[in-house]
DNA sequence: GCAAGGACGTA
DNA sequence: GTACGTCCTTGCA
């Protein structure tokens, strides 16, 4: 007899880490493990086939839960991070894939995988039995036996390997320096940090091996401690000697697990083609499927794939999880896909099969009866997944009233559910509502269940603005796909609209809104249209989305970006969501106050102006005002823009002030006024939504070329701050009664991103010792003590540092301090030869740029840049610039996403009350209840400054400074 | 009515 | 020297 035992969760995490990433291709389910794992099972039934072949066999596997060593040691396994999130929809497959080969799959409570299979070891060992355990878990080695009867076999997939190894006792001697007997005793001496087995602290295996090999057994040694000759040696066996026996009962396997299945109830049963190939076809793996139609002499044809499991069934694809950590990219980038192979082969054929689907407005539908609605719903429980558009009355997602819903749920359909569509009224009242539309209430509560359903995808392009729509209807819509997002993370935000994507991917040109409703003044709304006009458009619109996610998702295995979307992107719309959702005070009478004081202001000083050119003109004109400076005025030193106009820019005018010019010091003066009013004073107001009383600005996730976010519709991350009027409109950003506004911005965070990323000793020294880090660069440059540091002297360095970040050049510099550029050339010098390594980092993004077209940011981003071997000197410059800022921009931006992301539950984890309303590149908002700041503060400092852990640990410490106050200012 | 350019607010 | 969005004027349709 021979009895062949499978580590199944032994076999997926290690596995992962080992094999390329492969995503399901008909919807992007991952499916690397699983198929790695059905390879294994065949080559298991094939290759052990060839010797002495099992006669009986199972896979095991870990149960969820605790275990007895829980409650030995309540640090047990404490450090392992969550499971990589495209793991988990693997874990109920390859139990799923363990039946469909006929294979027991046995998991119990209580016990780790490793008990049962040491329970089964023994139990057919002492029948006289052989035993082969597949797997290559170190702490399955205490039961390999001397004699061969209990052997292991190593099928973790290695490049370059036999896909089988064997492990007996020379590879245990090898790994442990002692006979497998022995193995707990060392293991109990030098601990495991992956599973968190304490060990005594400072031995490794090595001492530990020869500490059992000198005195046989860990009791043994403990007893006679006293003898050991090292004295350190000595006293560290004597004061952790509970430790090592605490360490011993967690690495000692249980051989006595009450299973409830026999030895002979693992006989190996012949495989069903019946059960195998409507696994393997659901899964979609074509190569194995072969394989085994040929083992088994079988058709696969002859079998559909299996209804729960195919594509779009109703597994749960979605479902939002924790956040893979770097190993998932590493694993990734390490992976080297190669094209024409793999997930890039995919990628590829998806995309010429998706393209190749003609568009047929003709197939669309209009729902107009319960009946209609009913069945739609009923296909997409069905299918799992489905494309979502709702069509509304504005582009702003908090005054949008909803006109209609449309649906997609498989390629060429398009199903549009009108139910705001109005009768053309008058002025004073609406025409009412169209005939032929289901009641908005009925229809909102039908679709609210799937929705919401956390086992159905929603994919939609750019769904946050659909989310907040729907959540003001009392809809949380999760989980979602969105194919802008997918897009970014891929190709950044060259391609963004849905009708930029469909001519690029599909090459279909899309039915623009302003064909369908005018443009400029005759522009109607939504509401206002026909409903069948707007059902083709509608349906149009989901109809490409759900092509373009087939198109796109692939990729994102294909060119390794899962974990950069998956971890960065698509978590962070809903975050973003709420917090446009909530909005932020402004209040409008201190706006008020101030906008009639910057008005007299700035007419006292257009009435100098004239005064002083001696003639009346616009002072908002560059061209009016460059004519008279220069031409009237005849001034000196006037130079013009590349389109041959006067440049009277604020540094222009500053210098003429300088020289006497008192013309040029009233223009700018008025133009800081009437710029504050035009854009802050006069125009916030109109954005105090009538509902909510708070201004909602909108983020865009996916326009910044290196990750940031941008703000718009208003700008929330241009308030003023830099002048004295500037920061009173920041005081009118306010806290309502009973709470108060918390400001936590990082420090100097893209320094600290640039010392950790470059290497630059000196520079993460000076952080690490909390360091006036301007200051200390102006010492190490000009000799200068940091005590008594003339202001300008400090100031030339902060500018000089600032250069560094952004791709210094000495025409730069020396624009920015007003020097010589021989002079700003000789700091750049120094600046290199005092922090060594910033030149290398600057060469090689410069090398990167124009070898691959793009950089990339410590966690994945790739920042493309096409132009960079362009023939325009100044624009290749420009690049090199560029790709020397975005890798430190970019890491900056996605770690404060990755504090967001997961901000909201740390809070709530804390039982603190915050809520997150804005985000201004390196500084977070939060509205808490007054009196509970001291609580709130200190988590969000411990989350931004966490952030980039676990994925990479930075060399330099993150540093964030939190305030609490009524208002902005006061809390910046 | 719309796009481009200049100017300027932020990190 | 990097990355944005908005306001205003100008010039052309």
């Amino acid at each position: 007899m021979h009895l062949l035992l499978v580590d199944g969760s032994g076999y997926i995490f290690r596995a992962f880490h080992a094999l390329p990433p492969l995503n399901r291709k008909s919807d992007g389910l991952p499916v690397g493990c699983v198929q790695g794992f059905c390879n294994m099972l065949y080559k298991l039934t094939t290759d052990m086939d060839e010797g002495e072949p099992p006669t009986h066999m199972a896979v095991i596997f870990d149960h969820s839960g605790k275990t007895f060593r829980d409650t030995i040691y309540s640090e047990y396994k404490a450090h392992r991070p969550p499971a990589p999130e495209e793991l988990v929809p693997q874990f109920p497959l390859t139990r799923s894939a363990t039946r469909a080969f006929s294979i027991p799959a046995i998991e119990m409570e209580g016990w780790e995988a490793d008990d049962i299979m040491a329970t089964y070891a023994c139990m057919a060992r002492d029948a006289g039995w052989k035993v082969t355990i597949a797997s290559s878990d170190k702490d399955l080695m205490q039961l390999v036996e001397p004699d061969g009867s209990i052997r292991l076999l190593d099928t973790i997939p290695r490049p370059g390997q036999p896909p089988l190894r064997w492990i007996g006792p020379n590879e245990v001697l090898t790994k442990f320096g002692v006979t497998p007997d022995k193995v707990i005793d060392v293991q109990a001496l030098c601990g495991d940090s992956v599973d968190n087995v304490p060990g005594v602290p400072g031995i490794g295996v090595k001492t530990a091996a020869e500490l059992i090999n000198t005195y046989g057994d860990l009791e043994t040694l403990l007893s006679r401690a006293e003898e050991i000759k090292q004295p350190a040696r000595r006293q560290k066996l004597i004061d952790n000697a509970e430790l090592a026996r605490i360490s011993k009962q967690l690495v000692t396997l249980e051989r006595k697990v009450p299973v409830d299945i026999d030895l002979d109830g693992l006989l190996r049963q012949p495989i069903d083609p019946s059960t195998l190939f409507p696994f393997l076809k659901a899964m979609e793996f074509a190569t194995i499927t072969k394989r085994l139609g040929n083992l088994l002499e079988a058709d696969p044809d002859l079998f559909e794939p299996d209804p729960e499991l195919r594509a779009g069934g109703t597994r749960d694809i979605g479902a939002p999880k924790k956040s893979a950590d770097l190993s998932v990219a590493k694993a990734k980038l390490a992976a080297n896909v190669v094209p024409g192979t793999g997930p890039a082969r995919f990628a590829a054929e998806e995309h010429a099969r998706i393209k190749a689907i003609p568009v047929n407005y003709d197939a669309y539908e209009i729902i107009s009866t319960p009946e209609q609605l009913a069945a739609c719903i009923a296909r997409i429980v069905d299918r799992g997944h489905f494309a979502i558009d709702t069509e509304t009355t504005s582009l702003d997602a908090q005054q949008a009233e909803l006109v209609g819903v449309c649906l997609s749920t498989a390629i060429g359909e398009g199903c549009y559910i009108p139910i705001g569509h109005s009768k053309a009224g008058d002025l004073l009242e609406g025409g009412g509502l169209v005939d032929g539309q289901l009641p908005a209430r009925d229809v909102l509560a039908a679709l609210k269940p799937v929705l919401e359903d956390p086992s159905i995808l929603k994919i939609g392009q750019n769904v946050k603005y659909d989310m907040e729509v729907f959540v003001r209807h009392g809809i949380t819509m999760a989980p979602i796909d969105d194919t802008m997002l997918i897009s970014y993370a891929l190709d950044g935000p060259q391609y963004n609209g849905l009708d930029i994507l469909a001519n690029h991917w599909l090459d279909h040109k899309t039915i623009t809104f302003g064909e369908l409703a005018g443009t400029g003044k005759a522009r109607k709304t939504f509401d206002q249209l026909e409903i069948a006009p707007a059902a083709r458009y509608a349906a149009e619109d989901v109809d490409v989305t759900l092509r373009l996610w087939h198109v796109l998702k692939p990729r994102l295995a294909a060119e390794n970006a899962t974990a950069l979307y998956e971890t960065l992107e698509r978590p962070l719309a809903p975050v973003l969501a709420r917090m446009e959702t909530r909005g932020i005070t402004v209040d409008r009478q201190i706006l008020a106050r101030l906008s009639g004081d910057f008005a007299q202001r700035a007419a006292a000083f257009e009435a100098e102006a004239h005064e002083l050119a001696g003639e009346k003109f616009n002072l908002g004109s560059p061209k009016q005002l460059g004519e008279i400076l220069f031409g009237k005025m005849g001034l000196e030193g006037g130079t013009k823009t590349k389109t041959g106009a006067w440049a009277t820019g604020a540094d222009v005018l500053e210098d003429l002030a300088a020289k006497g010019v008192p013309l040029a010091r009233t223009i700018v003066d008025w133009r800081q006024l009437t710029k504050l009013m035009g854009t802050y004073t006069d125009a916030l107001p109109g954005y105090i939504h009538p509902e909510t009383g708070r201004v909602h600005t909108s983020y865009s996730q996916a326009s910044v070329l290196t990750g940031r976010l941008s703000s718009n519709d208003p700008n929330l991350q241009n308030i003023p701050v830099r002048t004295e009027d500037g920061r009173k409109i920041r005081s009118a950003f306010v806290a309502p009664q009973g709470k108060v506004l918390v400001s936590a911005d990082y420090s100097q965070i893209e320094l600290r991103v640039l010392a950790h990323i470059a290497d630059i000793q000196a520079l993460k020294d000076a952080f690490e010792e909390g360091l006036d880090i301007h200051a200390m660069t102006a010492s190490e440059m000009f000799g200068v003590p940091v005590e008594g540091m003339p202001s300008e002297v400090r100031r030339r360095a902060k500018a000089i540092n600032f250069g560094i970040i952004y791709g210094i050049s000495a025409f730069g510099l020396s624009n920015q301090l007003g020097i010589e550029r021989s002079v700003a050339g000789e700091y750049i010098k120094t600046y290199f030869e005092r922090f060594p390594g910033i030149k290398d980092y600057m060469d090689s993004q410069r090398a990167r740029v124009k070898v691959d077209g793009f950089v990339t940011t410590l966690f994945g981003r790739k920042i493309q840049f096409p132009n960079a071997n362009s023939g325009n000197p100044s624009e290749r410059a420009f690049v090199e610039r560029a790709s020397i800022n975005a890798p430190i921009q970019g890491t900056a931006a996605d770690i404060i996403r990755r504090a967001m992301i997961r901000m909201e539950g740390e809070l709530k984890k804390a039982g603190v009350e915050a809520d997150m309303l804005l985000q201004v590149h390196d500084e977070l908002i939060f509205e808490v209840p007054e009196g509970t700041e001291d609580q709130a503060i200190p988590v969000i400092k411990r989350v931004m400054e966490t952030a980039a852990e676990p994925a990479v640990r930075l060399s330099v410490p993150i540093q964030v400074d939190a305030h609490a106050a009524r208002n902005w200012d006061e809390a910046h």
